[in-house]
DNA sequence: TTTTTTGCAAATCGTTTGCACGCTG
DNA sequence: CAGCGTGCAAACGATTTGCAAAAAA
């Protein structure tokens, strides 16, 4: 259990965060939550279940694909964590690292994968949800394009093709 | 093969539409691609695999789930159907009934469907794009929210869980 | 000690694919 | 008759689950 309990030095945010959560719905704070939570909040923000699991093997540690699973749930009802799927058939996390919610853009060319918030935006679904006499309660953008290192070199039916295949 | 010549009957658009695709891709117009092309357009607008097939084997024919995952994928490039998904796990198809691209407003409570095009957010996406460097090439938005008749009828917590588990 | 968690492997779900036979052009 | 298309069943990839052993409260 050598390198699991390692990752239980200092006291970040989060894990008192998930922490409180935990203990509200009676669960246990385990030496692997709290390794995942760890590894989560360490990398860069996009990822998936897989590299996540891959990476934490990396590290010394080795915790199941179920556990990871089991734990990015967990992760995400405490509200540290955002699934997406950004136009993969496989889900994609991010760490809420406090940040407000936000949208996505997306490099056809190279994947990078943009943030951005436009309250103009929010302001404009809700004007939408208003006509039509719905009451807005969640949304979901993916603005698929080319970055500016990307949008020279992309060759046309390769794009056209890798839209075709979008899960969106 | 009775149920299946049947539906060649009169020679609808999108018919020849279809065809005129299959030859120039030199592609066989089979009676199980023309079966499912109609059982499509004269089926309401949204529908998934499942439920396109099992109405299939309903109508009398008995196509098997490869050949209409095979067809859709075809539809989808000729540009007759389109692919979403709508929040949900499984793809979700639609009849390009001629009709302009459109965002989709989908109602937490019946599941409701509601197509809307606002050239006011095509616009906006536009010049996301433009202030990010990006080109734009293809965009998927989905807004969730609550019809008119579900909005007060609707619970809290059910909508919660209902939003934790959508696949955007 | 009681209850929750874990790992494992098997199960699931939607979708895809290899293959031998059947139909279209 | 030369290719495509079809059905079948097995293969797939991501995710979930049942169960007995292991760890937290």
């Amino acid at each position: 259990m050598g390198p699991i309990s390692e990752a239980r030095k200092a006291r970040s945010a989060e894990e008192a965060c998930f922490e409180t959560f935990l203990r509200s719905k009676k669960l246990k704070l385990t030496g692997e939550r709290l390794a995942i939570l760890a590894a989560i909040f360490q990398r860069e923000s996009h990822f998936d279940a897989e590299t996540l699991h891959a990476g934490l093997r990396k590290d010394g540690g080795d915790i199941s694909r179920a556990t990871v699973y089991r734990s990015l749930d967990l992760l995400v009802k405490a509200g540290l964590v955002r699934k997406n799927s950004l136009g993969s058939s496989h889900a994609n996390y991010e760490a809420a690292r406090g940040n407000e919610h936000h949208d996505h853009l997306i490099c056809l060319g190279c994947n990078a994968v943009l943030e951005f918030f436009r309250p103009d935006l929010e302001a404009l679904q809700e004007r939408i949800c208003d006509h039509h006499g719905y009451k807005l309660v969640h949304h979901s953008l993916q603005i698929f394009g080319l970055c500016p290192a990307c949008k020279d070199k992309a060759d046309e039916s390769t794009i056209r093709n890798r839209v075709a295949q979008l899960h969106t």
